[in-house]
DNA sequence: GCGAACTGGGTACAGTGTTCGCAATAACGA
DNA sequence: TCGTTATTGCGAACACTGTACCCAGTTCGC
């Protein structure tokens, strides 16, 4: 079966029964690009420069995957299979803040994987895998399941949200070649204008007053501080 | 003061005072990458492309902007500009939900959008504008700022990661160039699979059991059930 | 052993963002 | 008023991109 057919990647056969064997499997394809992508991010990541990772000519790879794109859901994937042994705590909620940070963490490890991840739905066998544990939360609750998906939607669109955002600061910086202290104060040079307009008093008081912008660790912080919001949203909507 | 500078895009003066004024403006660059995005998404904003909608020559786009990102920060910031006469009911819970309710809105009658927020920060007139509206819905109110940032942070990356759950589906099928329908039947496709393997109890009584992804309103439900448990986590930490 | 199915990969093509250089233009200093 | 200088529009060119097409070589089912 080639690769090419309009069906699915996941159902779609890994290699034919006839000719011979591939030289790669889609999971080399996969981690190839994802060396590429942690090392230089995901604009480096072209066919050409997988295929030259892997030491495979270029439209080789399309023996393994139909467009560039399933290269991208591969990655997702297999990124996703780093969450397998994350250990869920005891009880929803601490259940739901282990599922929160290990999210967030391996997407700040792979900082390409929440863009991979907001651009696509992955239906691959660690998604799976992970969407099931998930749900494992939840065990001997006796929860509908509308009550779950809402709560686990609700949680994992707060992460992604979060994460882009961290994200988009960083790899602006990243990408403009300063290094972050530098951009800081481009960035910083937008302070004094706005304050000085006179048309925005209450994000001026913001700026001046506000602790958690400055701080190091805001990030961080900001993530645990949503984190407690959207936890006590959902225990406000689970039966008593 | 020549545009390829390296300040940044909204410090640096439209035009500068020597030679022949500009024959179009920022906005018209902003406007005319809006319409193009609008209808064939945004990977058909190229800057030829842009150019001719515009009736320039190509390269003549850098005289208003100095990279091909600088545009998707002007169209951002444009559309950002479609939520300024958005009127906040009073009551900070309302307040929050007609912003997020908005913000989605914006999202998907621009389906690129959501995408160009996620991937860079915007300081526009027209974000800075908004942000300080945001804040206004905890006028009068006494808070710390901190007790604010963490408010609207959350609400707004539960709206953006949800939207682009949403947008998710909607451009696969659209890039796929098949019908929804055509395009549902073949993500169905994984359904048989996962419930046969028997690996993912949970999931499969989800997918059983679950009216929610069914429902033709599904994702304007889903949104409205995680905008409520956002909203009800906010409250829980707010002061009494 | 024959043919079908498959893999590897080179060539080619249309399209991308961006740099450079040059002619035309308009405001400033003298 | 007349250079001088900053600025604009833009064509040519470059290095890259994803991928369709083709063909030779390999392996299995019959």
């Amino acid at each position: 079966m080639p690769s090419n057919d309009q069906s699915p990647l996941w159902l779609r056969p890994e290699q034919g029964t006839r000719g011979p064997k591939p030289a790669h499997t889609r999971r080399d394809v996969a981690l190839a690009a994802i060396r590429i992508a942690d090392a230089d991010g995901l604009d480096a990541v072209s066919m050409r420069r997988v295929a030259a990772e892997l030491g495979a000519g270029t439209t080789s790879l399309y023996r393994y995957v139909s467009k560039k794109d399933e290269i991208l859901e591969l990655m997702g994937d297999e990124v996703l299979g780093e969450l397998r042994d994350t250990e869920l705590p005891a009880g929803w909620r601490e259940a739901l803040r282990t599922i929160a940070r290990a999210l967030r963490e391996v997407c700040l490890r792979h900082p390409w994987f929440a863009n991979v991840l907001a651009g696509r739905a992955i239906h691959g066998p660690h998604s799976l895998h992970w969407r099931e544990r998930t749900l494992s939360a939840f065990d001997g609750m006796d929860l509908g399941t509308d009550e779950m998906l809402a709560a686990l939607g609700t949680l994992s669109a707060f992460v992604l949200g979060h994460v882009l955002g961290e994200l988009a600061d960083r790899e602006a910086a990243r990408r403009s070649g300063l290094s972050h202290d530098q951009w800081m104060e481009r960035e910083g040079e937008y302070g004094p204008m706005i304050m000085a307009s006179g048309e925005y008093p209450r994000f001026t008081r913001v700026m001046v007053e506000a602790e958690l912008p400055h701080a190091a660790d805001r990030q961080e912080r900001g993530f645990e501080a949503g984190l407690d919001r959207v936890l006590a949203g959902i225990a406000a909507h689970l039966p008593a």
